[in-house]
RNA sequence: GCGCCUAUAGCUCAGGGGAUAGAGCGCUGGUCUCCGGAACCAGGUGCCCAGGUUCGAAUCCUGGUAGGCGCGCCA
C-alpha cells in the first residue's frame, strides 16, 4: 500500500472511530466510509459525507451530526492540518501534505512495477476478444475491439488478476465452405477459366491475393483434382494464410493472445456432444419440426433457439455453447467477452445456455463495443461488407500509426458509439491528444539530458525531497499516489478509458508545473528533488502508457 | 412491433446519488532574455422532454422523443 492509500486508510479508520465515540450510531450500522478528493481545493484533500449519510439513522441534522464527529476526531493521528464542516454537511479534511515526498522514494523503489496491486487477489479471468472469423482481414472494428481488450487486459493483469487473453477462431462453419469458394472462384477467374463468384461470396481483395499466390506455387495442378478435394485444400490453405495474417496484424498492433482457441476442435474432442447431452439431460431441449431446440426462454431470452437444423448440422450457438463450458471447465472464475454490437442480440441466448447447464450465467460479462464511423476530410467514409470495401486494420495502423490509433479507441467508452476522425489521429500537431501525454514523457527526458551534462542527478534523500513544497509540486506528487487506485478502479469497472483519462489529466497537471517552475536552477538541492519528482511523473506516464498499448518516446 | 446502446458546451467526449457539471478541438486575447511552444494562462453558452424516488438527481426509476445496432434452422 503506498502512501497515499495509508493516509487514506488512517483517515478513514480515525472517521470510524470518531462517529462510534461520539455516539451516533453503534459500530454495526455504521455505513461505509466514503472518502473522496473534493474537485474544488477550497474544500480540503478529502471529503466525507458521512454525517449526511447518517441524517435518517440519527435523525439529526447533518451539520449537527458533522460537528459531532470532528469532535471526536484525533487531528494529530490522522495527520490533519484543518478539519472544517462545509454545504448540506460535508466534513473536509486538509492535510498536512508533507508526507506525499514518500510517494516519489516508493515509485523510485518500484519502477516498472509501480501501480500494480493485489486488488484482483488472482482471481482467474478468462478475456476473449477479436475473434474474426478466418475469412478475411481485421477491419476498423476489430481495431477497437482490439484495443480496448489488450488494454483491458494489461490493466486486469496490472491490478492483481490472472488474465488470460484467448482468441476464437471460427474455423468449422459455412462461412469456411464460403471462403474456400471464394478463394477458387478467384483462381478459376486467374487461370482465364470459366467461374460464378457465389452469390455471398467474400469480395476482399484478399481473396485475389490468396487466389494468385496459388497460382505462383501451384499453377494449374488445382484443376485437375476433383472439386471436394479442390475445396478441401483450398479451405485448409485459406485458413492458414488468413489467421496468419490476422496474427501478424494484431502483433503490429501490439497484441499477443495466450490461447488461439480452434472451433473445430470442440467437434475433434467431441465437447459439442458432450454439451448437447448435458442440455438434453437437464431437460432444456426438445425436438420440433425436425430440429433439435434449447429451451432458452426458461432463462430469459426472447424465443427458444435451434440448436441442430433439420438437415442434422449445428447452429453457430451450439459450438459456442461447448467452448463456453470448456472455458468453465478449464477453472476460470470469470469470463469476458468482448462483442461488436452486431452481436448484442447474442448475449440473452449464450447466458441462457449457460443457466441451463448450470452455471452461473452472470460469470459470462459481455462488454459491447459500439460502432466505429470513420471521418476523412469532414466526410463520413462508407464501408460495405458485402463488396469487401472496408478500412483494414493494417491501412489503420500505416496512415495513422498504432499509437494514435490504441490511443484514440482506448480513450473512449467502449459503449459510445464512435467517430474516429483519420485528419485528427493522423494529424502531428498540438490537436492530438497521443501526443500531449507521450510529449510529456519526452519533455523531462530532455530536462534529464540537459540535467546530466551540468552534472545534476536526482536525489530521494528526504532532506532533499522537503524541498517540495509548492502547491503544484504536492498535488503532482498526490496524483502520482492515486495511480495504483486507478489501474484497481478501472479493473473493477472494466473501464480502460478511466486510466487514458488519468494519464491526460496527469500530463495536463505535469505541462502546468514545468510552465511555472525551472527545474534546473542554481538551488541544487531544490534541483535534485524536482529531478526526482519529474523522475516520478516520467516513470508513472509510461507505465500507464504501456497499459494501454502506446510507447512513451524519449525523443520526439 | 420487441430488445440492447446512446442523447451533457458550436463539434468530439468525460463525469453515473453530493458542494459552483468538466476536458479536448474550434474561437478571442495573453505568457517565454529560461530546462523542447507538440507547452502554459485567461475568456462560455450546456445535462433531450415529462413525471417519480431522495435531505440532495446530469446520475436511480417510470413513460415519452430522436439516432445507432440487432431481432435467421446465417456466422
Amino acid at each position: 500500500m503506498n502512501p497515499l492509500e495509508q493516509m487514506k486508510e488512517t483517515l478513514k479508520e480515525q472517521i470510524r472511530q470518531a462517529v462510534v465515540a461520539a455516539g451516533i450510531v453503534g459500530e454495526g450500522d455504521l455505513p461505509e466510509v466514503i472518502l473522496e478528493v473534493p474537485r474544488e481545493k477550497a474544500h480540503g484533500d478529502f471529503a466525507t459525507n458521512m454525517a449526511m449519510q447518517l441524517t435518517r439513522i440519527a435523525r439529526r441534522n447533518p451539520r449537527e451530526i458533522a460537528a459531532a464527529i470532528v469532535d471526536k476526531i484525533d487531528r494529530q493521528k490522522a495527520g490533519i492540518r484543518d478539519i472544517q464542516i462545509a454545504g448540506p454537511g460535508f466534513i473536509n479534511f486538509f492535510m498536512d501534505r508533507s508526507f506525499l515526498t514518500r510517494v516519489l522514494t516508493e515509485i523510485r523503489a518500484a519502477g516498472e512495477k509501480y501501480g500494480r496491486s493485489d486488488t484482483g487477489r488472482g482471481e482467474k479471468i478468462n478475456v476473449e476478444f477479436t475473434s474474426a472469423n478466418p475469412t478475411g482481414n481485421l477491419h476498423l472494428g476489430h481495431a477497437r475491439g482490439a484495443a480496448v481488450g489488450d488494454a483491458l487486459c494489461n490493466i486486469l493483469d496490472a491490478a492483481g488478476y490472472d488474465v488470460t487473453r484467448e482468441y476464437y477462431i471460427n474455423d468449422a462453419g459455412n462461412q469456411m465452405n464460403m471462403m474456400a469458394l471464394s478463394i477458387e472462384a478467384r483462381y478459376l477467374e486467374g487461370l482465364g477459366r470459366e467461374f460464378t463468384f457465389p452469390e455471398d461470396g467474400y469480395r476482399g481483395q484478399e481473396m485475389i491475393d490468396i487466389a494468385r499466390e496459388l497460382i505462383r506455387s501451384e499453377g494449374e495442378r488445382l484443376l485437375s483434382l476433383d472439386r471436394e478435394e479442390r475445396l478441401a485444400y483450398l479451405k485448409e490453405y485459406g485458413k492458414k494464410k488468413l489467421l496468419a495474417k490476422i496474427e501478424s496484424d494484431l502483433k503490429k498492433y501490439r497484441v499477443e493472445f495466450d490461447v488461439w482457441f480452434s472451433e473445430l476442435s470442440l467437434y475433434e474432442s467431441g465437447e459439442i456432444q458432450e454439451a448437447l447431452a448435458e442440455l438434453k439431460e437437464k431437460g432444456y431441449t426438445y425436438e420440433q419440426d425436425g430440429a433439435l431446440w434449447l429451451r432458452s426462454t426458461a432463462f430469459g431470452d426472447d424465443k427458444d433457439r435451434v440448436l441442430i437444423k433439420k438437415d442434422g448440422s449445428y447452429t453457430y450457438l451450439t459450438p459456442d455453447i461447448a467452448y463456453h463450458r470448456n472455458k468453465l471447465r478449464r477453472g476460470f472464475d470469470r469470463l469476458i467477452n468482448i462483442w461488436g454490437a452486431d452481436h448484442h442480440g447474442y448475449i440473452a441466448r449464450m447466458k441462457a445456455a449457460l443457466a441451463a447447464l448450470g452455471y452461473d450465467p452472470d460469470r459470462l460479462e459481455v462488454l459491447v463495443t459500439q460502432m466505429v464511423k470513420l471521418y476523412q476530410g469532414g466526410e463520413l467514409v462508407k464501408m460495405s461488407k458485402r463488396t469487401g470495401k472496408a478500412v483494414t486494420m493494417e491501412e489503420l495502423m500505416e496512415e495513422v500509426g498504432v499509437d494514435a490509433t490504441r490511443y484514440f479507441f482506448a480513450m473512449r467508452s467502449p459503449d459510445t458509439h464512435l467517430d474516429f476522425d483519420m485528419d485528427l489521429a493522423v494529424s502531428q500537431s498540438n490537436e492530438n491528444p497521443v501526443y500531449y501525454v507521450q510529449y510529456a514523457h519526452a519533455r523531462i527526458c530532455s530536462v534529464f539530458r540537459q540535467a546530466e551534462e551540468k552534472g545534476i542527478s536526482p536525489s530521494w534523500e528526504p532532506a532533499h525531497l522537503a524541498r517540495l513544497t509548492a502547491e503544484q509540486e504536492l498535488d503532482l506528487m498526490q496524483k502520482l499516489g492515486e495511480f495504483p487506485a486507478e489501474i484497481a478502479s478501472a479493473a473493477q469497472q472494466l473501464a480502460p478509458h478511466r486510466l487514458v483519462r488519468y494519464l491526460f489529466d496527469l500530463a495536463t497537471q505535469f505541462h502546468s508545473f514545468y510552465n511555472a517552475h525551472r527545474v534546473i536552477t542554481d538551488d541544487a538541492d531544490l534541483s535534485r528533488a524536482r529531478l526526482a519528482l519529474l523522475d516520478g511523473v516520467a516513470q508513472v506516464v509510461k507505465n500507464g502508457l504501456k497499459l494501454v498499448g502506446v510507447h512513451a518516446p524519449e525523443r520526439m
